[in-house]
DNA sequence: TCTGGGGTCCTAGGACCC
DNA sequence: TCTGGGGTCCTAGGACCC
């Protein structure tokens, strides 16, 4: 059996943490640049405010029902997420982080035998130590614990506990669970089946899997496997490499000059260099762009350059240059500026880098200056010591008017709650 | 007039997830 | 004025190989 343990409006939650007035009360939580809700206490979704709505257009309505809005704080979501994490450890050691709110667990080695005191306990356990409240989901297979996870969340009488075992309430699941709320289907599939009068789980399991596979995709199979309690999307417990690493960011108003693009750039490019060497990676495929915004009325112009680097990399230097040389290329000086991003991709292990036979890049000298100021940085704050080509992000760094304290991973802040 | 069979690798695009 | 960011996987099609 497995068990889906999901954070009931995480970001939401983690705000009240630490600011316990806001119990009761609508809260929201803007996204990168103060654009869209993206976490709503339950007041703020009875207000009908939607996910992934856009903020600015409900300004007045936000004001006139004194909903609390926060922008995103991800050093203090990161950190109570990993807390989170160590509480489920504690009931198995099998557990798949799913995402910064969600783990699965395997439940064969459970000092539990019963399931629904289990459920209540990680419940409990959670609320007692972290103080969030979560939602459990149990099932045989990864998609059905999903299922379960959303009756345990919507029907009040489960008290934040659902466990599908027995074949009718499975059976009884699946007929009350539209299609669109099953892990998997998104909105084009959704479309698609409904087209053709599937509008269940239960529905879905009643199609051929030919059909599936023709119309569909071999995932979508193996979904509805999952759903008939055949388990074939395993528990992932180790946390897989990632294959490619993105840093892209909308900048906090428009950027016509190209010195300020080049700051954007280069400190997204440091970023992705920092994240390859955390999971110890080098890259060999870096990719620039820059956008206008797509909801102005002028012409929208999406501008890329992809560089295949002779040797594989996560210095920030190499890879600040490859970055600038792409921008480069593309860079026109009649647009306005939205956004900017760099991607690295074709990861390797940085153990084993194949060097060019005519490449003279001294790649020792290059680690030790990453190590040292990798040290720096971690020790005294980010940018502490950063190329002068960062500039200090005045012209492009994100909107964050209604930023939290970082409560448990800033000492200034820690102090301030302690006081 | 007639023109095989069996592969691999890469890329772009489209679907999905949180 | 103001609309997020970061990932994964699959498929079709084109190029190549013998």
């Amino acid at each position: 059996m497995y068990a889906l343990v999901d954070v009931n409006n995480f970001y939401v939650s983690c705000e009240k943490i630490f600011n316990p007035k806001l119990e009761g009360k609508p809260v929201i939580i803007l996204s990168n640049n103060d654009g869209c809700i993206i976490s709503r206490s339950d007041e703020a979704k009875a207000l009908g405010l939607k996910m992934a709505e856009p903020a600015f257009n409900k300004k007045q309505y936000l004001k006139e029902n004194n909903v609390q809005v926060f922008s995103s704080n991800y050093a203090l979501y990161g950190d109570i997420s990993n807390r989170i994490i160590q509480v489920l450890k504690s009931f198995s050691p099998r557990i798949e982080i799913y995402s910064i709110d969600e783990s699965f667990l395997e439940l064969s080695d459970s000092e539990f035998v019963d399931l629904g005191k289990l459920g209540n306990e990680i419940k409990k356990r959670i609320q007692r130590y972290i103080g969030v409240h979560v939602s459990v989901g149990i099932g045989k297979t990864k998609a059905l614990a999903k299922i379960a996870n959303k009756i345990a969340k919507k029907e009040k009488q489960y008290n934040g506990v659902c466990i599908l075992n027995s074949n009718r309430d499975i059976d009884c699941a699946l007929r009350n669970t539209s299609i669109e709320d099953v892990w998997g289907i998104g909105r084009q599939y959704q479309k698609f089946l409904k087209y053709n009068e599937i509008f269940t789980a239960h529905d879905f399991l009643t199609i051929n899997d030919n059909w599936i596979r023709k119309n569909l995709t071999v995932v979508s199979l193996r979904l509805k496997k999952e759903l008939q309690g055949t388990s074939c999307i395993p528990l992932e417990t180790i946390l897989p490499a990632k294959k490619a690493i993105a840093t892209t960011r909308g900048f906090g108003k428009i950027v016509t000059n190209v010195k300020h693009l080049k700051e954007a750039v280069s400190t997204y490019a440091t970023r992705c260099s920092e994240k390859l060497r955390r999971q110890n990676s080098v890259a060999n495929i870096l990719t620039v762009f820059i956008h206008t915004d797509p909801f102005s009325n002028d012409k929208y112009h999406y501008l890329s350059k992809t560089i295949h680097l002779e040797v594989s990399t996560n210095s920030q230097m190499e890879l600040v240059k490859f970055a600038l040389k792409g921008l480069k290329k593309i860079y026109r000086n009649d647009l306005r500026y939205k956004k900017a991003g760099v991607i690295v991709s074709g990861l390797e292990s940085a153990n084993n880098i194949q060097k060019g036979l005519f490449n003279d890049t001294d790649i020792k000298a290059d680690k030790l200056l990453s190590e040292a100021t990798d040290y720096i940085n971690r020790k005294y704050g980010r940018d502490k010591i950063k190329l002068a080509i960062q500039g200090d992000g005045k012209e492009w760094k994100l909107k964050q008017e209604m930023l939290s304290g970082k409560y448990t991973t800033q000492w200034s802040d820690i102090i301030k709650i302690k006081n």
